[in-house]
DNA sequence: TATCCCTTTGCAATCGAATGCAAAATAATA
DNA sequence: TATTATTTTGCATTCGATTGCAAAGGGATA
């Protein structure tokens, strides 16, 4: 139940001008005198007037909103992207629609209707751990409706990307691990298809082979993105009386989540076993000891998106995709 | 740059029917015949049709989309609520529209203009710590756009608001202080105008009197509402020569923030210096010792939140405003 | 077959702003 | 002052969907 707002008729009428004349002085468009300009403005301001984006966005068939699609803003890699993507947003008049997939992939694809619906400029996304299918996306791409994926994206889709070099963070973490003595390392994954599981697994991969230790697969598992797949996989070590070293995982979560378990045995981190995380989470320095991590600069990531989407929904000729990397880095505390 | 979609005339044309009839017959209004409305649905699927809400929304003057306004995502009791928020929206066809103010009474009424223009059925609003003027909000009051506060609030709107029941969480902490005996209690509170602030402060001062401690006006302090705040406050008690047996917290950040500097000298917690914080946000299960703190059921606020406005906005008759308190719940953990 | 009554469909205007083109008002020039 | 050039304003249509009302279609009944 919206008020009846003052329109241009409105403003028009009362000066006893056209409508189209206040529209083009409004927005300071040429061909209109000082004087009606001045006078427009001053009633437009008086009556309270404010544009209509329906009917703006209707008449131009394009929108000021760019949606933004993530599993979950409680995390902080995507609530710091989400940050960045604002900024930039903001800077350039316009406004994010951000909806979340709560890790599904059904929430994803209804999203993505409603961010049709409401015929946003452009889309960001980072996938659900369950995405594989990319018909919804698809959709966006029939549609000409620009898109980039970042961090977690999936294959098949011809679009933009913003990605870590995860290969390279998760090398620099298990080279470390080696460096620092430990000799039996275990890669605590996600799910086996994740673009980012993959990454990191070949990262695990190099440095072992950079060290001449053997891989071992039964140091490799697959789980979740969240902390219960770290408890459950350290519980699975213990039982199997096969325990690292040292545990490289996908995710802080993950880390946390082997933290508690290794904790409730009474192992002590860093001497019994040594533990390195992913993404830098805040949670990494409130914890004990401090958690060994790799940074990905969220923030960095999520502008590049945003400038990488709206130079593609403002560009008037041919655009041609791309692909970027954000380089990571490894952020060395108590755990190792 | 948004490719050209399928419309109602275009349905129209291939079918030789008019644009009236397609319109009823996609909404499943009455007065169209079921093979028509069939053959239009199947149509208009196989046209890959979604409906333009511009159009809609122009010709309607009302959309479906509610605002909502926090602080900060990266907080779990915001996120949390946010999710709340979103279930009810969801069930009811309605989209969230989620700005962060990130603590900035600029942004936030930046942000309200920006709802505004785009025509939200409503908004939900969490007010910045600095929020103290409420002109901004007014503005949605005259334009009768129905506004929601939960948690934090300001006084003087005439609007729907969610609260806990903060007086009653902070005194049960505090009780509960007493009761494992401690005797000097100090309150680290957040901006001193802040509702939530106030109210806490109320909770403390009853339990104090409940339990005839005098109140000693050096151990209730202000600040922000972020871990510095916590940090701080103890340096400072530590310079006084002045530290407390234990200390309730305005939230958990500023409990977080006490806890680094209690560790830095080596303070124990809980036997030479008991904690509380507020919210049970995540994080106090993972740090050691964990963290006794107040459940605030923020999904429930925000669910309630979410259907009061719906009601608002959804109601043909005149409308009461409403307050709602949602009740709080000690949990006790390790630091007490 | 003619009449009446529902059911189904079509017509046309509307929401608020944008815009190509024509018309009017003003300024510049002969 | 008459004519031309330029600036300023107005007209009318458009975007896509909705809706009150009128018209047409179909069936039942006399």
């Amino acid at each position: 139940m919206i008020n009846k707002n003052a329109t241009v008729k409105d403003i028009a009428k009362k000066l006893g001008i056209h409508q189209s004349t206040v529209s083009r002085a409004l927005r300071n468009l040429p061909g209109i005198s000082p004087k009606t300009r001045k006078l427009v403005l001053d009633t437009a301001k008086k009556m309270n007037y404010i544009p209509n984006l329906f009917a703006r966005n209707l008449k131009n068939n394009v929108s000021k909103t760019i949606g933004i699609i993530i599993p979950e803003i409680r995390h902080d890699f995507f609530s710091n992207a989400i940050s960045g993507i604002e900024h930039i947003a903001y800077n350039r008049g316009y406004v994010p629609l951000l909806l979340q997939s709560n890790e599904s992939v059904e929430r994803e694809s209804l999203n993505i209707d409603a961010m049709i619906s409401n015929r946003v400029a452009g889309i960001i996304v980072s996938i659900t751990q369950n995405t594989t299918n990319g018909d919804h996306f698809q959709k966006l791409i029939d549609l000409n409706i620009p898109l980039v994926f970042f961090d977690r994206i999936i294959d098949g889709i011809q679009s933009n990307k913003v990605i870590s070099d995860d290969k390279s963070g998760a090398k620099a973490a298990v080279d470390y691990l080696i460096k620092k003595g430990y000799k039996k390392i275990a890669f605590l994954s996600g799910p086996e298809e994740l673009n980012i599981c993959k990454n990191r697994l070949e990262g695990y991969l190099a440095a072992l082979k950079n060290n001449n230790i053997a891989y071992d697969k039964n140091l490799v598992t697959y789980g979740s993105l969240h902390e219960d797949n770290g408890y459950d996989t350290i519980s699975k070590f213990l039982d199997e009386e096969n325990l690292p070293d040292a545990i490289f995982t996908v995710n802080d979560p993950v880390a946390i989540g082997a933290f508690k378990k290794l904790k409730e045995v009474g192992l002590k981190i860093p001497d019994q076993i040594g533990v390195i995380g992913f993404s830098n989470n805040l949670v990494t320095t409130l914890i004990e000891p401090t958690l060994t991590t790799v940074e990905q600069y969220p923030g960095e990531m999520g502008k590049r998106a945003a400038q990488i989407l709206l130079e593609q929904i403002e560009s008037k000729e041919e655009y041609f995709l791309r692909t970027e990397v954000i380089h990571s880095k490894l952020i060395v505390r108590n755990s190792t």
